[in-house]
Parts: structure tokens; sequence; C-alpha cells
DNA sequence: TATGTTTTTAACCATTTGGTTAAAAAAAAT
DNA sequence: ATTTTTTTTAACCAAATGGTTAAAAACATA
């Protein structure tokens, strides 16, 4: 059994594996793996804690193979677009595109990879990151050819992916703050977010566009 | 006292209180309130756990002053700069200047925020964000006057805002993951980053070049 | 020097935590 | 129908956790 295997779904007619690996998800995404408990999770799933341990062993396993699964979902779509041969501009607003949709349906997503990256460094990086990451040689080149051939402003590849990047994510993840601070409301905020991508787009072929 | 009055520093000649603020402030920036014990803040401040008690109180009462301190340490320069009278564009380039040193000497602070306040919503909102938080209002008005005037092209104020804090704050969050996608190694991350400033003032002006 | 106050120590506490165990129950195989 | 295998249960376990307590030590004051 592999970790895309198990993926959170439909709670009707689950086995117990299912069900406890629903409510893992569910409670380390809102907990991470220090703030989640197995009784919390046992509790959940409507079911005796030992049988965690029956199915999955030990903590640090179930959380590995939660972990995995959601990194399983958020990468390919990235995998997918910035390794096809889409030209350039194409590329760019498909990514935008799927990317922030990815997102505004799963913000848990960057929220649960940047913060239990950084408080579990050595387990993330040894255990849970696939050893296949995106490649991002094909659209580097992309944005250097286009540097040359004068249809884009010169600027260095890595930059721009970056960039690109920064604008979708980062308004899921500061979102509770940056609402606060733009003083609105949940259905406002929803509104707002979902501009993102016209606004993304708009902004980097902006900043793109030849002087 | 006051969150205002303890705040990490120089570790020789300090007092017990400051001693116990200091090791607290890295555990808690390091692993959270879950993942920081009371028993490992004591070891690292070199005292006897019942101190923790004695000067704190609880738990919490430690975590919510370290907390303050670290928003402290991120809101005044952004409130700064944002509620300025400075003309805007003048008011982008010294706001991305000083948030990107912010951040860059400080990379814990967004990340401390951003962990903690979706892991602990109700706790940071209630009891550690401050009351006034950063007014982008003057902000706002320059923009919309600055697209009337037609001396930028026309954008959302609010989005511009938030495009202008993702690309200054999003890379350094992200940093262990991106340095991995880029193939970068430490100094070469490191010098990577020390670009942003630059690179970030030029994309942001040229996405806002009139047509 | 004696007294009062503050700080520190070491032991202790109740609860929580991740995990184990053996027996009972349920399901599958013969 | 019986036996074997798998799943589930409830009780248990040792260690960890945040916190308490009373006495000793250190400091400050008269």
């Amino acid at each position: 059994m592999r970790a895309t295997d198990m993926t959170p779904q439909d709670k009707s007619n689950d086995s117990t594996e299912q069900k406890i690996f629903d409510a893992a998800h569910e409670l380390f995404v809102q907990k991470g793996l220090d703030g989640a408990k197995m009784q919390e999770i046992a509790d959940r799933a409507g079911i005796n804690k030992a049988l965690l341990h029956y199915y999955y062993r030990t903590k640090d396993k179930l959380y590995e193979m939660v972990a995995k699964s959601i990194i399983h979902q958020g990468i390919p779509i990235i995998q997918k677009t910035i390794e096809s041969d889409l030209p350039l501009e194409e590329k760019i607003v498909k990514f935008v595109d799927f990317y922030i949709d990815l997102i505004r349906r799963n913000p848990f997503i960057p929220l649960f990879i940047i913060s239990e990256m950084n408080k579990h460094p050595e387990q993330f990086m040894e255990k849970i990151l696939p050893a296949r990451l995106p490649r991002p040689e094909i659209f580097l080149k992309q944005v250097e050819d286009a540097v040359a051939a004068g249809t884009i402003r010169p600027i260095n590849p890595q930059h721009l992916l970056l960039n690109i990047i920064s604008l979708c994510v980062f308004p899921f993840v500061a979102r509770p703050i940056m609402q606060m601070v733009l003083g609105m409301n949940k259905p406002e905020a929803d509104q707002f977010l979902k501009q993102r991508k016209t606004e993304v787009t708009e902004f980097i072929f902006a900043a793109l566009r030849p002087r």
C-alpha cells in the first residue's frame, strides 16, 4: 500500500483504515504533528484508539502517510504545467489558472507544507518530500529565450518563477491577517480571492511587457 | 510589564526572567506552541523548570508574551511605511527595502505568524494580535489617485498591496523547498535572496508602467 | 546581626500521551 | 459446523507534560 492509495475521501461505507486516515488528515492539517493527538484522531474516526496502532503502527507513520498524500495532492499539477512543452505565455496562464484553483479548493496544502517543513525540517526533507520534484529547466530556458528574442522584458528566470508562485500562494496562506488589514468580512474576502486569478495574470504580463 | 519590555537580546548578564524569555523565544519560533516543551525551555535557559511558573505562571502566558513580542518586531515597520505621507513610488521602494531587510534578518517572523495563526486561530486573533493593525487607507487612496491621474496602469489597490507583500514575504517562508526545486545550495540561495529587493522593486514598477 | 522578602531548588502531583496486551468478537476458510 | 484468521475492545503501561509545594538559599533592609 502506497501513499497514493490512501487519500481523503467520501465518508460513506469506509473501511476502518480509511476512517482513520480521513480523521488524521483533518487533524494533522488543522493542528500539525505535535498538536494532533492519537485519542483525538480515534474519537474523530469513531473507533478505539488501539486500532490506530493496529492499522498504522505509530503516530509518526500515520503522519508521514498523511503528509505524503497532501504533497501528492499539490505537486503533480505544478510538475505537469512547468515541465510541459506549451509556449511560455500559455504556460504561465495555465499555471496560474490551475494552481490558484487548486489552492482555493485546498488552502491547507501550502499551509501544511510551509508549517511542517519548518517545524520538522529533517523529517520533512528525508521522509516526506518525494525524491522527484518539479523540474523547472524547460520553463527557465523558455524565459531566457524569450528575453533573448526580446518578447519579454529582461528578467532572471528563477526570480520570475518565484514571483509567479509567490503571487499565487501567499494570499491564501496569509488570509486571516490580510482579511483584517484590508477590513474585509469572510464573503468579501472570498470574493476578493476569486479575483486573484485574473489579477495575478494581468500583473505578471504587465511586468513582462518589453519596454 | 508589557510585551514590548521583554524582547530577545544578548545573553550576557541576563536576569533569570530574560533567560527564560530568550529560550522560550527560540523554541516557540522553532517548534510552535505545541512542539516546544517547558522542560526543554528550562534546559535551554539553564534554570530549574519551576522558575518558568514563578516568573510567567503558565505555558500559555509565556507563549502569548513571546508571540506578542514577535508580532511587535514585524508590524511597526509595515505600519510606519504604509501609513506615511511619502509619495507612492517612494513608498513602494521604501516598503520593499525595509520589509525585505527585516525578513532577511528575521525569517522567523512571517513563519511564526503564518503557522501559529492557522494552528491556534482563536488564541492568535483574540490574545496575540494587537488591536491596532496597519491601516492601508492612505496607500490605497494613493494608488487610486495615481490610476486616475494615469501615472500607473489601472489596478485594484488592494490587489497591488497584496502583490507587494506576497513578493516580499513568500520566498523566505518557502525557502527550503524553493531552494530544492531551483537546485541551489545554501550559499547560492543566500545570494539569490539578496537579489530579491531589486528584483521585486523592478517587477512591481514594470507591472505598474502605464501602457 | 537579625529579620523580612525574593529567588531558587528538588521533590512531588494529576493528567495526558503514545503505545502494548490479551481476550472477545467478527469474518473468512475449510 | 468447525477451525483459522482478522478485527476490535477494554484495560493497562511507562514516560512525558504542565503545574504545585515547601524548604533552602540568596538578597535586601533596618
